[in-house]
DNA sequence: TCATCTAGGTGCAGGTTGCATATAGATGAA
DNA sequence: TTCATCTATATGCAACCTGCACCTAGATGA
């Protein structure tokens, strides 16, 4: 239900972290420089299989970290198919990669101890039902 | 970094999950009837406090809980001060919560899906850099 | 010639959220 | 009494994020 649209339900698929496409794009260019069409092909590994993300947001997300110095791009022809901005991160992009990391590692501190209050709160909740 | 906005940084505070407070209030509403003030008093439990949840986001996510059913409100006096509306969660919003808690343990495995991928390479990284 | 694949991109609308601000009753100090 | 402060709820706005629709254009092969 989270993530509910007037009409039709939209494709959230979850990517419920914000922003999540970003980090795994970073990962994926720290390994070698690459471009948008085939990034969007490799983000299969992180889980955007059976709802692939939007390309849109990808080529979004790769001008922006170029916009803010985490990567460069160049033209470049491929074997076959038309020209591709490829792209390359930078110095500054592998520290970005960093900051996401830890980021995301505090994310799932709150996420487990929201789970923690969960179970203990259930616990609680179920041993009451008992008593009465 | 991200999170950013013009002119000030934003407090995101590691709240990056989406409408992570919703399923924090549904918990805490778990635990019997509460108001909007002192269910931001409470909300301490979910790591809220360094940074704590701005009141506008809780009242709007309260209301917006009843209007679908997942809860019922009525005034009432408490012993001092102004007047409280006070929420309890109906049978509806036990079942939302459920469903909010398969959704965070399934945002949980996306997430250490990409730790598992970032540490994976990150040895391929190294054991690269010693080879060079 | 034309459909299809590859590749990159824009515009828009809807959703989420932090900040500023408004309102108002209750409380206690000056 | 006046006034600051606390308690309590609420609205408007702007920024941000994202999915969908749609567009352009080169390459490829039937």
């Amino acid at each position: 239900m989270p993530g509910r649209r007037r009409g039709r339900v939209q494709n959230r698929c979850g990517r419920r972290i914000n922003r999540f496409l970003e980090p795994c794009l970073l990962l994926l260019l720290h390994g070698g420089e690459s471009y948008g069409y085939e990034l969007l092909e490799n983000l299969g590994k992180f889980g955007f299989t059976e709802n692939p993300a939007d390309s849109s947001t990808i080529y979004r997300i790769l001008r922006s970290l170029e916009n803010r110095g985490f990567a460069t791009s160049r033209w470049a022809e491929g074997d076959s198919g038309p020209a591709r901005r490829v792209y390359t991160l930078s110095t500054a992009g592998d520290g970005y990669l960093l900051m996401w990391m830890r980021d995301l590692e505090e994310t799932d501190r709150i996420l487990h101890r929201f789970f923690s209050e969960y179970r203990n709160h259930m616990e609680l909740h179920h041993s009451n039902d008992k008593k009465t």
